[in-house]
RNA sequence: GGCGGGGUGGCCGAGUGGUUAGGCAGAGGUCUGCAAAACCUCUCACAGCGGUUCAAUUCCGCUCCCCGCCUCCA
């Protein structure tokens, strides 16, 4: 598979440093509210990338963090307080019970966008010490100095600083926001907090060789990640908000504690957009998972509509669109359950090789999922291809996927005896051409939630989805 | 101000120097008692202005507009 890497700003082939294992880093969560759709759409890209390693054959660890505590905080003072202490104030629970429940929260929503676990969960409140360790090394080799119980980053030791995102020191300093307020103890208006010290009053605290404390916003990652898959791993992935500043901090963070390239390739998502806007809770256009469905949509719907854009462009979210996917979604499941019932071929036909190849060739093309939806239509409506094979073909790209494209043929709904019933007065109405009587019948077999249709040999009901 | 991404037909959105993306919606047709399902067809799409070229939506320049990051943010 290949993946475009934001550092080099070229796609690049997934070489895994360990030959046996792609090991991969996804920035999650922060859990002190819900996630949106907006956020959905960057977990799935790390989801997207392990099905479709996966699909090649590869074994794929994954580990994707939650933040629970850090770098939600005011950079300057400890008078803007940790959003997670605020939260805590408003909803009258421990920060521990904000973590529990917003991670859960987060977990059945991901399960309902088709997102599979990934293999580890590490909560940045468990990794204080790995990241104190990681600030000691900084200091030790000169990338880091403490002022008055908070530690920043040295920017200028580290010359590549800029080199993911293009903003390095001379373009930062040329440009300089107006509104920022600028921090008088740091000898660099790029340096940035490592660690923070504790103000008054301050519930998320923790010791440190510097006093109490908490640690700033990037360093979480940087122990995580190193922790779980080790201080060289293949593929780290976030939105396209974290690649400044808090991936070009955290590059400077791994490589400068370890002296070496720690992340082959950065893979960053576009946004998702609500009416031209990025989707926000500043902006107040948030929508949940769980809001979809309750507007009747299958979550998956939304998952498929995400594959009618590249992973990196900006996506604008519209309620007709989803419906549109919605239709389509209900409408290939309904051919599934029927292909199903078709006898699958042995060997895939020519035909059918052809397809499987040209959608494993557009997922390994830096996931174009667009293209592969391409080849996923026109294998729908060929005419070439059996639909036992078809069914064949859907079931295994699926796995990719993860739309449950199987649901209603796996469901294997069969008709009661009351509808039995029903189809056979209808088919003696329509011999008789009591067409009153039987449009009649047909009436009540929509209103039980069924498709009526006419084939050659009469009447013939299925779900309608 | 710095860094970066865009403006494609009713909607969402691929893509390309000359040949139909695709989906959804809409219109017509085949089939049907009528529908449904399925299949077929369709509405001269590429922000504007110049330029390069035999040929530009695709390359170059300018203009206009939108969005993101630079502060918490997927």
């Amino acid at each position: 598979m290949r993946l475009y890497n934001s550092l080099s700003r070229q796609v690049e082939e997934v070489k895994p440093v360990d030959e046996r294992t792609v090991k991969m880093y996804s920035c999650g969560p922060t859990v002190y509210r819900y996630i949106h759709i907006g956020n959905m759409r960057s977990f799935m890209l790390g989801d997207l990338i392990r099905r479709g390693l996966r699909f090649e054959g590869q074994d794929v660890r994954w580990i994707m963090n939650i933040t629970d505590v850090g770098h939600m905080t005011d950079e300057v003072t400890d008078t803007g307080r940790d959003k997670m202490e605020l939260a805590v104030d408003d909803e009258g629970l421990t920060p521990q019970q904000i973590g529990q429940k917003y991670t859960d929260a987060f977990l059945a929503d991901a399960d309902l966008v088709g997102i599979e676990r990934a293999d580890l969960y590490p909560r940045a409140s468990d990794h204080v010490p790995e990241m104190i360790e990681i600030i000691q090394k900084l200091l030790e080799k000169g990338h880091a100095y403490e002022v008055d119980g908070t530690v920043y980053y040295d920017v200028t030791t580290f010359p590549q600083y800029g080199k993911l995102s293009g903003n390095t020191l001379d373009a930062l300093r040329a440009g300089h926001r107006q509104d920022t307020v600028a921090d008088p103890n740091k000898r660099h208006p790029a340096d940035f907090a490592l660690w923070k010290k504790a103000g008054p009053g301050r519930l998320l605290k923790w010791p440190s060789p510097w006093g109490d404390g908490y640690p700033g916003w990037h360093i979480e990652c940087s122990a995580m990640s190193m922790k779980h898959i080790g201080e060289r791993f293949d593929i780290h992935t976030g939105g396209n908000d974290n690649k400044f500043p808090h991936h070009e901090d955290e590059i400077a963070q791994s490589e400068g504690a370890t002296g070496q390239q720690v992340v082959s390739i950065w893979v960053h998502g576009g946004f998702l957009q609500m009416g031209g806007q990025k989707m926000a809770k500043s902006a107040q256009n948030i929508r949940r998972v769980t809001d979809l469905r309750d507007q009747g949509v299958d979550p998956l719907a939304y998952r498929l509509l995400c594959f009618a854009t590249r992973y990196r462009s900006e996506m604008d979210f519209n309620w007709d669109a989803l419906q549109g996917a919605n239709e389509r979604l209900t409408s290939i499941r309904k051919r599934m359950a029927d292909w199903s019932k078709e006898p699958r071929p042995e060997p895939l036909s020519e035909g059918a090789q052809g397809f499987d190849r040209r959608f494993r060739d557009a997922v390994a093309d830096d996931l174009d999922l667009p293209q592969a939806m391409v080849v996923l239509n026109e294998l729908v409506s060929s005419p070439a291809v059996s639909g036992g094979e078809k069914y064949a073909l859907l079931s295994l790209w699926d796995a990719v996927l993860g739309l449950d494209l199987m649901r209603l043929a796996r469901e294997a709904w069969e008709p009661s005896e009351e509808i039995n019933d029903l189809v056979r007065q209808r088919d003696e109405a329509r011999s008789r051409k009591d067409y009153a009587a039987s449009d009649a019948i047909r009436r009540r077999l929509i209103d039980m939630g069924l498709e009526v249709m006419d084939t050659a040999k009469g009447t013939r009901v299925r779900p309608s989805g």
